[in-house]
Parts: structure tokens; sequence; C-alpha cells
DNA sequence: TTGAAAGCGCTAACAA
DNA sequence: TTGTTAGCGCTTTCAA
């Protein structure tokens, strides 16, 4: 058959509506045109800019997102996992609670990136936290604070651990001493009970774990007659929705949210491309590992320190309490 | 063979890892357990706990729900059905922008649910917008007001539509001289638009489109030293993620986001176990049509009208004193 | 270049 | 009850 009768024929079969029928290209190939990103609470405005992202270059690519939410937990995480490996030929985990070998025993089935998390034998996308980090302790010093409080999340979370390092390396550098308060859940809810603490042990600056608890932190302190920055100066993390319109307007470590979802569903991508068929097991394979760039937004709600700082309630000196690890 | 050998071979079935293969199972029988949700926008702050709702209620239900993300575009929202259309089994589509006889031919392959929707012959579910906007007009009716500006949204919206209506309506029967300007984009941005407009016609109480135009608007007026809400009241809707933290604390008509989302996906899944491979174009078939209470959140940015009201400037666009961020 | 056949892993309808 | 067989709609390999 000639190619130009070819074309006709599929024209016309088209025109009368027959699809090809991708369940049944996929039984015999494999190709599903499935990817799948796992997250830990699609509630949390942290995923939004991220799912965007990742939906984006997936469908640019032809492929479909499948977006599961496991609600923090490691159960249903795993749950997922098991029900969506089987029909996606990748998946992301963004966040994910697991431990590094189960992640291992999934990535040894289908491709797999994790986001924000570092593993030495999966691929990886990450944002720069010592950098972003270092960039608020150099802001917040600049304004003249001498002491900052980490206010740290869940004990679970890597990102948690390389951004309290990364405050105490750059506080060590930069001769500023460093405290640690925690943990607390990543949301307004933990933030309103870290007020309560910090209220206790006074500090002119803090560094939230994330946004959702700055922003909690702030209403928490506030309510209790703190004013913000004048008494306290605080820098979140990530940026997300919303930062800009609390109030004051939050100082945060932005992060590549959009590229972050972008570049993992790419590396995904590359992989499926690259290597076909081949068990990610196979060692010198093409293994990135991204590190976007963060970068300080400067807002409201961080300001210069006052030496002679004086909290509502006479605030008790700070005795420098669970500087742990 | 008797059952207790049965059960034996598939207990060390599991054991070595054999799963049943989902993809072969759905070629004969057309039961891939994948449900899709169409979103306009994964980034608006909207579809969260609606997200929430219906992943929950799907994958309790032995499904898996694929959220697509249309980014507003009508030829995207085409072409992600017609990529997801043939691998699901049902598919709820959040807030589409597309014509009623698209949505219709969607529905005639798999079952469809519209959300915040109405159509006669399509199963919908939406927010009980007229008792909601009741609410919102009595309660700035009772704090003397005594004209309402509503700042509309896309004129594409049916919920605009419905809300605008029943606006003038309740407006009527209390009244209160009703008042529309726009359409604006409903997000933060057309509200700082609307911001200009409203500035320059003056009014003491005004109900916007959402909440992403309310917080936008809020922005934009107290950008221009307009005060909130003693120099005008601003109720929203939704009550999205933030609209507890933008300042003032935004009135609002909450709709119940998570329930929508639920009964979305309930509904589909009803569907697809009473009528079974029987097309829903049969007239009399299950056609449920949800309207779920909406209710109003009264915060800080309502007040009492102020009779002698004087705005900054005489009321005129202050100018623009630009807007950090 | 074109056509025929085998089979992907399951389910369901049929015989035995 | 148990075992067998014929597809589901495609891709791919192998003959012609």
């Amino acid at each position: 058959m000639n190619a130009e009768t070819a074309e006709h024929i599929r024209q016309v079969a088209t025109e009368m509506g027959y699809r090809t029928n991708p369940l049944a290209r996929a039984l015999p190939t494999g190709k599903t045109s499935l990817l799948a990103i796992i997250v830990a609470d699609v509630t949390n405005p942290f995923f939004f800019e991220l799912l965007r992202g990742a939906d984006d270059t997936a469908t640019k690519a032809g492929y479909t997102l499948l977006v599961a939410d496991v609600q923090e937990s490691v159960e249903a995480e795993r749950q997922a996992l098991d029900r969506v490996l089987p029909m996606v030929e990748g998946v992301v985990l963004a966040t994910s609670r697991m431990s590094d070998s189960s992640i291992r025993v999934a990535a040894k089935q289908r491709p797999t990136v994790v986001l924000n998390r570092s593993m030495s034998d999966i691929a990886s996308v990450a944002t720069d936290n010592a950098r972003g980090m270092r960039r608020a302790v150099e802001h917040l010093g600049a304004l003249g604070h001498t002491s900052i409080t980490y206010v740290a999340g869940p004990d679970a979370s890597w990102a948690n651990g390389i951004r309290w390092q990364a405050l105490r390396e750059a506080c060590h550098e930069l001769g500023l001493r460093a405290r640690r308060i925690g943990p607390f859940s990543p949301t307004q809810a933990g933030g309103l009970s870290a007020a309560g603490e910090l209220a206790a042990t006074p500090s002119t600056a803090v560094i939230a774990y994330n946004d959702l608890l700055a922003i909690g932190l702030m209403r928490g302190l506030q309510s209790l007659g703190i004013r913000i920055p004048d008494d306290v100066s605080i820098v979140g993390f990530d940026n997300i929705f919303g930062a800009d319109f609390c109030t004051p307007q939050l100082t945060t470590v932005a992060a590549p949210l959009r590229q972050l979802g972008a570049v993992a569903v790419q590396t995904l991508l590359d992989d499926l491309r690259g290597t076909p068929r081949v068990p990610r097991t196979s060692p010198g394979g093409p293994l990135k590992t991204a590190l976007l760039p963060a970068r300080l937004v400067i807002r409201a709600s961080t300001g210069p320190s006052h030496p002679t700082n004086d909290w509502p309630n006479g605030g008790r000196p700070a005795a420098d309490e669970g500087d742990e690890d």
C-alpha cells in the first residue's frame, strides 16, 4: 500500500471515531504513557506549583500524570505505590516518608526519582537548602541579630535535618548563636503550638522549617501580643501560596516549586528513553541528582534587631536549651 | 481443589511476589480501577481540599484517582479528556470550561459527574450558592449596609452567573441595592485591578466572586489607603486555604470543599455499580444532582456600615503606591 | 514490501 | 465442580 492511501485510511478511521486503545497497546508493550507522583499531602500548598510543573512537562511529553495523595501516612504511601506501580512507567516520590530501603524496592520495579531527598543510588531532585539557609542567616545577621532560633519540623523529614544542619554551619561561620526548638508538625497548628514554646524562651530571630509553620507561628505570636518584626523577625521556607498575603508578608527562602516538579518528571522521561528495560540497579546508570537554586525573598516579617528587646511578658531570659542534634 | 489448598496457593503466590496484572485484567473487562478528575487549575487553592475528598473516597473504594490539570484552557481540557477517557471508568469534571455539548459527548463514553455546574442530563454536585449568597447578604444587611457591589468573576463561569443572580434576588427581598462590576479574573491579580475600579465608585459593602479575588481586592484597596472593614466590608466565596490568615481575616461563604470532592466521586462509584455497561444516555437513569450546603464564616473583613463614609482622596483612585513583591 | 500468526496476562464462556 | 478454550486489541516476529 502506498503511503498516500495509508494516510487516507488513517484519516478516515479518525473521522469515524476510531482511537487506538491504550490498554491494548500497553498490554504487550508495557507502555502505558502513565507516570505517577506520590505526594504526602495534596492539601499542603507546597505541592500546588510543583504539581503544575510536573503535570505540565508530563503532558507535553505525551504522558498522563497520576497524582496520589497519601495523607502523610507511610502505610497509605506503600499501598498507593503497590497499586500504582504496575500501571505506570515511572514514579516520582515527592517528600516520601518511607525508608530508603522501601524506596529502593520500588525503584527496582520502575524508574523512580525522589524529590527533596537525597539517595546515593536513586535519581533525585531537591532544592539547594544549604545555600538558601545560608542566605537567610546572612540576611538576619546583616539586620543585627546575634542569635537565631530554628523552629524544627518533623524529625522524619530529610529537609528538616538538612536545614537545621545548614543553619548551624552558617551561624558558626558568621559568629551567630543557633538554637533549636521542636519538632513541630509542619502545619499552621504546629506553628501555633511553637508560638507558646517560643514565647517562653524569647529570641529576636527565628527561622522556621517551612512557611506553613512560620505562618502559624506568626499568628500565635501575634495573639500573644508579640509584634513582628519589631519583637521577632521570622523567616520561612518554600514561598508557598499565601506567603505574600499573610501579615506581615513573610520573608522566606523560595523553593523553585514549579521547576522542582518539572525537573523531576523530566528526569524520569530521560530515564525512560535512555535505558529502556534496563533495571535501574545497573551501576553506572544515568543517575542524575539535580540541586535547584533557592532564592531569598525578603518581605515584611524580618527587620532590624532591637537590642533592648522587651517582650510583653517581660521576656524571661532564654536558657539555651535543646541544642541537641 | 478444596478451598484450603486454593488459599494456600494464593498465599504462596503472593509471597513469591506475584501480583495480578491490572492491565491484563483491564483489557478484557474494561475495569481499570481508574477514575479521573479534571481540574481547571491545580494551583487554585479551591481544589486542594476538594482533591483530598475525591482521592480519599476513590482510594477507599479501591480506585485510583487520576488528576489532570488543564490550566484553564478549553483546548487542554479536551485533550486531557481524550487521553484519559479510554483508560478510566468514570470522570469528574471540576469547574469545566467546556460547552454543555462537549461535556455530553464525554458523558456518552464514560459515566461523568460535573462539579459546580448544573446540567439537566448529567449528574452534578454543586454548592448551594443561592443560600450561601443569601446568608452573606443578610449578614451585610444586618450590619447596616444598604447597597452591595458584586465583584464579578469570569463570564464563562457558571457559578459566577448563579452568584450574581442570587445576590440580586436577595438584595431585592431585603430592600438593598445591588451593583456589579467586572468581570475580573478570579485571581489575586484580578482583585488588584478590581480595587482600582472599585475605588472610583465607592461602596460600603462588596461581595466578591471568590476568595482569591477578594484577597487581591483587599490588598489593592489597602494599598490605596482604604481600610477594611472600616471603609468597606468584604465578603468572599469558598473559604479557601489562606482566607483565615490574610489581613483582615476574610468573611466568606464556605463551600464544603472536601465533601464536594467526596460526593462527586461517590456519585460516580454508585453509577458504576448501579448501571454496569448501560450507557448513561438511557433516560430515567440514576441521575443525582447533589446540592451541598454552604455556610457563612464571619471573620474580620466585614463590619458595621459607616453612613458618613469618607474614602481617602474623596473616593477617587489614589496614585498606585506600588505593591511590593 | 506485505501478510499471517503468535502472544501479552488475564477473564469468561464453554465442555467435560 | 474442574478443566479447556477463545478471545480482549494491540505489537512484533517471521514467512511469503
